[in-house]
Formats: C-alpha cells, sequence, structure tokens
DNA sequence: TGCCAGGCCCTCTTTAGGGCCTT
C-alpha cells in the first residue's frame, strides 16, 4: 500500500520529439490530471528544453515551437518536479506503452523511478468499443461524443480528453455491466483480456 | 555497411506479415 488514495489515478501525456527515446528522442511538454473518486482535484502542465531543435513536422503537429522550447525550463528540472507530482499513483495513458517509454527513459536521465502500475485507454477502448471505427484518442472523443475545446496533440489538452474518456469508460461498464466503482485493477485486467473474450469477462463479475 | 520504434492484434497465422496507435 502506497501513501496515495486507492481512488485516485492521474492520466498523463507526453508530447515528444519523436517516437522513439531508444533513437534520442527526447520529451518536450508533459500534461497530466489527478483524479480522486472520479473528480479532478489537480493538473499538471510544462514544457520542457530538450536540448536541440525539434523538427517542423513535431512544430506543426504540436503547434510547440523552437521559440518556445527556447525559453522553457530543461527536462531535468520539468520531470523532477513531475515526479514528485505523481508520487506512486497509479497511471493511465493512452497508448500508455509509447508514454510509459518516455517515462522511464526521462527518470532514468534523472536517477528518479516510478514504482507505480499503469493502465492504457486505449487497449481498454479496444475491448469496450469494438464498434468504434478508429481507436485514435481523437476519434474516440468523437464517438463517444466527448466534451472538447477542439485543442489536440498538446500534453494538457490530451490527458484532459483522456481523463473524460476514462471515466467514460467506467460509466459505460456500471450502466452494461453493474460494476459500481470498477477500480484500476479491473480496468487492467480488461485490457488483458482477449477482444472475444472481454464480454465473457465482464459478464462474470 | 546500412539499417533504424515498439507493442498489440488480426489473419490469407504460429517456419509471418501488416495495420493500428503514440510523436
Amino acid at each position: 500500500m502506497n501513501h496515495s488514495s486507492a481512488n485516485s489515478v492521474i492520466i498523463f501525456d507526453f508530447e515528444t520529439t519523436g517516437l522513439s527515446p531508444n533513437q534520442g528522442d527526447r520529451a518536450i511538454e508533459i500534461g497530466a490530471v489527478k483524479l480522486l473518486n472520479g473528480v479532478v482535484v489537480d493538473t499538471f502542465q510544462e514544457l520542457m528544453n530538450p536540448g536541440f531543435n525539434v523538427s517542423s513536422f513535431i512544430e506543426n503537429y504540436t503547434g510547440i515551437s523552437n521559440a518556445m522550447l527556447y525559453s522553457a525550463p530543461s527536462c531535468a528540472e520539468v520531470m523532477n518536479r513531475f515526479a514528485d507530482f505523481i508520487g506512486d499513483d497509479n497511471l493511465v495513458a493512452h497508448n500508455a506503452s509509447f508514454d510509459k517509454r518516455f517515462l522511464e527513459a526521462e527518470f532514468a536521465l534523472i536517477n528518479r523511478k516510478y514504482k507505480g502500475q499503469f493502465a492504457c485507454s486505449m487497449l481498454i477502448a479496444r475491448r469496450l468499443y469494438q464498434e468504434a471505427p478508429n481507436h485514435k484518442l481523437g476519434g474516440l472523443v468523437e464517438f463517444k461524443q466527448i466534451e472538447n475545446d477542439g485543442t489536440f496533440h498538446r500534453a494538457l489538452a490530451d490527458s484532459e480528453m483522456t481523463a473524460k474518456l476514462w471515466l467514460k469508460m467506467l460509466e459505460d461498464m456500471h450502466d452494461s455491466y453493474s460494476i459500481a466503482d470498477p477500480s484500476f485493477k479491473l480496468m487492467q485486467q480488461i485490457s488483458q483480456k482477449t477482444k472475444s473474450g472481454v464480454k465473457d469477462f465482464l459478464d462474470s463479475l
């Protein structure tokens, strides 16, 4: 048992210079939303300077320019603050394997370590919303008619939408399977079921 | 030398290939 609440979860999202920390890519922005019993109780958002220029593709994709990053604090400074923010709370991200790799890579550079658990909203959405046209974050926001301000590919905005998607999935679990308060562990278990087996699993609860 | 992500998941599958998803 860690010091955080059992009902506390942090939904987070990185913007980065590319797809792979193993290829030298770095984080340029981190955003996060802390949920306690389904309510937003805290947020985190900071740009960070990776120490080199990002490509024009990334500038266009995120709207984060090299000029914005030039005056931003270093990755080490921001990631230390983020490590303090998350503690050992459980984490959620959309396609979590991506954000997990960057979190571990950035933490390794500052000798910090995350000891909590990850859950992936994309893997769960693929099980729960098999009829959705796609399982991109933006596609699911549209499919589930989740309120948004039209901002995409910025860390806090994507974290907020992922948090709303997470809560929507909990709500649909309640409505469809009478699970009053699905635990983080249960959501992890859903993501580990096969697509065809998930309904039987939920019906058995 | 030249190449370069990685993991999940489906299928024309398991002695493999390719789409999806993240920036």
